[in-house]
DNA sequence: ATTGTTTTTTAACAAATGTAAAAAGCTATC
DNA sequence: GATAGCTTTTTACATTTGTTAAAAAACAAT
């Protein structure tokens, strides 16, 4: 269930605020966006965008964690988005056309800060200083999306697995093995084969 | 050998309006943009980036081809980009760091509009239309990017193939099937494999 | 504790893919 | 048109990986 929280109790700067990605940001300018802005609430794997339909809003993680699957019979994980990035369906968002893979939230409570695309357009609008802010969080994402895929293409599972281990010792405890499996592209037999050491090296 | 070419003769924005990228903005804007972009003219198959090196410029393909490829043994083909549309390396060059990677122009002439990342970043902090139009235009690499890298992950590689011959029937005649079967992510011998149609369906 | 449920690992097999090397096909040049 | 050099296909083999199924382990709950 789909809980807005704070409605004009606690300031949306003060959320906006929680997202490294808005610091470059003077306070100003976040008391200007402010109203485009949503918070809510979820608990539990509630589906955030269901394939077929059009995603009207990019997410900001303020705290939980999310991800993306494939609507073909595999499921296949997409993309795992933490606490303090952004996530949205990139080709449905952005092109503002039906999805063809769903969102859901992680197990437990996750809060979200969201903003439409016509709202996100209109910042940009209005706002020189948004539309900077719009350059720079794009070439962030095109180096984090570029990374994980070139990686992908160049190293291993078992490389992959252990840096990711690496960066996320604890989230990873909380995701099955199959969802890390599928993440890296492959099977949950081939990533308990790796656990097991059985590969070389 | 690099030729910069046709300086102060033909105009830069006749270059610039030549990359449907840049229909978005008034000739206005181009002629504000003109003396931040640079021409040059490529023949063979020249490095455009060494691996290692810092990546300073972003490149707008005028004509012919362009690839980018891995630094490691097997030099894995990354990305090829064709007539019309931008390219650079995406970590090195929006974080100004070195690159892992190179870039090389196809065989023949080639022809090139490019930006340094210093000008580029100018331009948007200058003015509001090119900081939008940067906002637009990270959206669309975005989504390209994106489409690729899930087609890599959702589609195997023979529907991959075929869905290439039929996007650029000509342009893959002039490509070394190495190279497209590195782009595919998969072996010389298995893109034969799928040519001689041994694969099922 | 024991039972039931879910997750993870193991085993056995089949299928796909890569590697290396040889053969065939092209192109160009003398 | 014969030779050399390059690209592509084929062959044979080894390896990896996925699939299916079952066993084992881990976790919850009564």
């Amino acid at each position: 269930m789909t809980v807005i929280v704070n409605e004009g109790m606690v300031p949306m700067t003060d959320y906006l605020k929680t997202i490294p990605l808005f610091d470059i940001l003077k306070t100003e300018d976040l008391l200007k966006a402010g109203q485009y802005f949503k918070v809510e609430e979820l608990n539990g794997e509630e589906i955030i965008l269901n394939a077929g339909r059009r995603c009207r809003r990019i997410y900001f993680i303020v705290s939980g964690l999310v991800f993306s699957y494939a609507s073909d019979e595999n499921e296949k994980i997409l993309w795992y988005e933490f606490e303090g990035n952004a996530f949205t369906d990139i080709n449905s968002f952005y092109t503002q056309t039906p999805s063809e893979n769903y969102i859901r939230a992680g197990k437990g409570r996750t809060t979200l800060l969201s903003i439409s695309y016509e709202n996100l357009t209109e910042l940009y609008r209005n706002s020189h200083k948004w539309a900077i802010w719009g350059t720079r969080f794009k070439q962030n994402e095109l180096v984090r999306l570029t990374s994980y895929y070139e990686g992908l293409r160049v190293k291993d599972a078992s490389q992959r697995y252990f840096e990711l281990t690496e960066a996320y010792p604890e989230i990873l405890r909380q995701i099955p093995l199959g969802h890390i499996a599928s993440y890296l592209g492959i099977s949950q037999v081939s990533l308990s084969r790796i656990r097991a050491g059985i590969q070389k090296k």
